[in-house]
DNA sequence: GCCAGTTATGCAAACCTTTTGCAATTCAGG
DNA sequence: CCTGAATTGCAAAAGGTTTGCATAACTGGC
């Protein structure tokens, strides 16, 4: 599995980019591959998830699609079976909730963000620490396969504001 | 569950030393500042914190404590509280689940583990990626008091034969 | 030591996210 | 277009975690 040694997205963020048909080519491709069917609720899910720079929850995706259009079961069934098909990767947040983003054509989608403890504002995060401290570690133990998961966590800048305002407020 | 709960953790770290009744002064001194009170269940949570060398769950801590001596919902109480005096660090293993571990006298409590994908057997990280990294990345964004929360998996080597096991049975 | 007042506990019910069983529906290939 | 397999909706269940409330336990002051 690829990993996020020397990546330097600088700041961008291919996430907010178009890929106009291409994920649907690739879903259909992908799916008739594993004797999955192409449904409206699959098609609706990744083409809110492409619009979306974010992870979203199963519920932000329930609501981000046509009233009523489609069950929450069948969103988590869904997502288990794109995740499995690498279409879209899970993130956790340490909330107990779920979340998702797009996996674009020929990444893998390994990537962290920054959280704020607030306001819960997500910043993407492309760089990641050296590739040798993770294989060093795996090494070290034996372990094979190794992977990690990673997020940052912070107050951002508008927050920090809120609390200051709230601060001068409070002193006189 | 434990298949390989208690082996060989050769680069045994800090927590599988004794620290014998340091723990009961300094939740005492804890505690009283707080104006909170030193209860039966509360230390002896700590007393079976202290003596597991890896994050435990509320359940396995229940059942680590003699039959019937605390209610489930007492113990997610008292991790709560003696999560916020910092007397133990809550870790996210991504499986649902909050585990916690002691946080030792003068240390934050702040590492990483490494887990087995197939057994749950933890390896405890004690490095880190560079400081420069988490500074760079809060700056670049505006970031304050800016964290992380990382957790490596893979598998582990008895696993592994494991696996290979089956593979060489099956082969036949 | 004992009392009063506050903090904690036990128990049961509530909450949330996620999973699952099952009948009804939809899709893909012939 | 038809048929069988995959998928969906709905409702119920399963986990983990939280909460309301009456009762029990702890602490500081007498």
């Amino acid at each position: 599995m690829s990993k996020c040694s020397q990546r330097h997205h600088k700041h961008s963020h291919s996430h907010s980019c178009n890929h106009p048909q291409s994920d649907l080519s690739e879903l259909t491709a992908k799916l008739r591959k594993n004797a999955r069917k192409i449904t409206g609720p699959r098609q609706a899910i990744l083409d809110l998830l492409r619009q979306h720079p974010h992870p979203m929850t199963n519920k932000e995706i329930q609501a981000g699609l046509p009233e009523g259009m489609c069950d929450l079961a069948t969103i988590y069934r869904s997502m288990h079976m794109l995740e499995e098909m690498e279409l879209v990767k899970r993130f956790d947040f340490g909330d107990g909730t779920a979340r998702f983003e797009l996996v674009h054509e020929g990444e893998d989608g390994h990537h962290h963000h920054l959280i704020c403890t607030v306001c819960a504002d997500v910043v993407e995060i492309d760089e990641c620490f050296q590739q040798e401290l993770e294989d060093a570690i795996a090494k070290r133990h034996g372990y094979q396969a190794v992977t990690h998961k990673l997020e940052f966590f912070g107050v951002c800048p508008e927050c920090q504001e809120d609390a200051k305002k709230a601060r001068e407020k409070k002193g006189k």
